[in-house]
DNA sequence: CCTACCGATCGGTAGG
DNA sequence: CCTACCGATCGGTAGG
């Protein structure tokens, strides 16, 4: 990917997250990148390229990820901290990228999106795993398992919601509330 | 408003919630609903107003059912389940409307938009006060409330994700869970 | 990276 | 609720 390409793409997902995917048009993203609308085409194929490239780039980074946490051998309790860390890192630093890739999957085309879900079946997945090791070692409750790791992901991905790069929180601030909250729950 | 114009607004929702407000045109929203796109005129001032309708009609009946909530004289662990239940059978009985409530109300015009942010502001100030209730009432830990809240309403949000009216759990139960999960957490 | 332009589709109106 | 139609905007291409 040329660095005109990245300008490009950063720029398309900035407008995205502000806009939406389907209301920003071909002409807003060349305005805000300084060009005619039939430039753009010399750098990308066309508009769904842009959407595609940040949903797939960014399933990736949290496929890795997990992969990654799962295959040190710790227990389960420390494997989620670890996981909690990395995702909410990797919203944080791609924040733009992350708001696109969870609001507008579902504009994809039919085939790309199903390949999409696949590797997000697959994240979920790898956490389920972590909250099923941490019940057979003994060290969770026995939750149901798929709507825990439901809850504990939505509890993530909502962050993109409010984070604020600026704010008081730091993105290791975040991901040790959350894993707090999940573990312990608000009753004293 | 009439009967045909509820029933408009039903389509106009399933088709929100399938593909995004500002990708379905009123002219899908005619073929579903049988007529030609002019007609729809005569029932609807226009599209946003669809949206418009949607998103206020929602709103108002979180802000009822949280406000009801707070007028019964509990202790913060009964309201919060209360809160729970209300919320979560709010969504599932409204499951089209309520993704298009929490999806597409970006796309609102800025004044609407603006005025919604207000009543969302509300809802979840009347969760914080529980949560506040709670930790002053020695029932609950003493957790950041404003992140508690955010997490609490991001588990409860989520559910539209991947709720389904038949599947294996009942909004009821579906609340239930969700109380235990967030009061007690996942350690054993 | 530009000028010039395409066919398709958009939300909406006039008039009945 | 319909036919007929409007101006605006869409993603994208041809050709340089």
């Amino acid at each position: 990917m040329t660095e005109r390409k990245l300008e490009i793409l950063s720029i398309a997902q900035s407008l995205f997250k502000d806009n939406g995917y389907t209301a920003t048009s071909m002409r807003d993203i060349a305005k805000a990148a300084n060009v005619e609308p039939a430039s753009l085409y010399s750098h990308i194929n066309g508009k769904e390229e842009l959407l595609d490239t940040t949903c797939f780039s960014m399933a990736e980074k949290f496929i890795n990820g997990i992969a990654e946490v799962n295959d040190i051998y710790f227990d389960a309790a420390q494997k989620l901290k670890m996981a909690v860390d990395t995702h909410v890192g990797i919203l944080a630093t791609n924040l733009n990228a992350a708001i696109v890739f969870q609001r507008d999957w579902r504009h994809l085309s039919d085939d790309r999106k199903a390949a999409f879900i696949v590797l997000r079946n697959q994240y979920e997945e790898g956490m389920r795993v972590i909250v099923q090791n941490g019940i057979d070692e003994g060290l969770f409750n026995e939750v149901d398992v798929k709507f825990a790791t439901l809850t504990l992901l939505s509890s993530l991905n909502w962050i993109v919601e409010w984070y604020d790069a600026e704010g008081r929180l730091t993105p290791a601030e975040i991901a040790e509330n959350l894993y707090n909250f999940v573990l312990t729950g608000l009753k004293k």
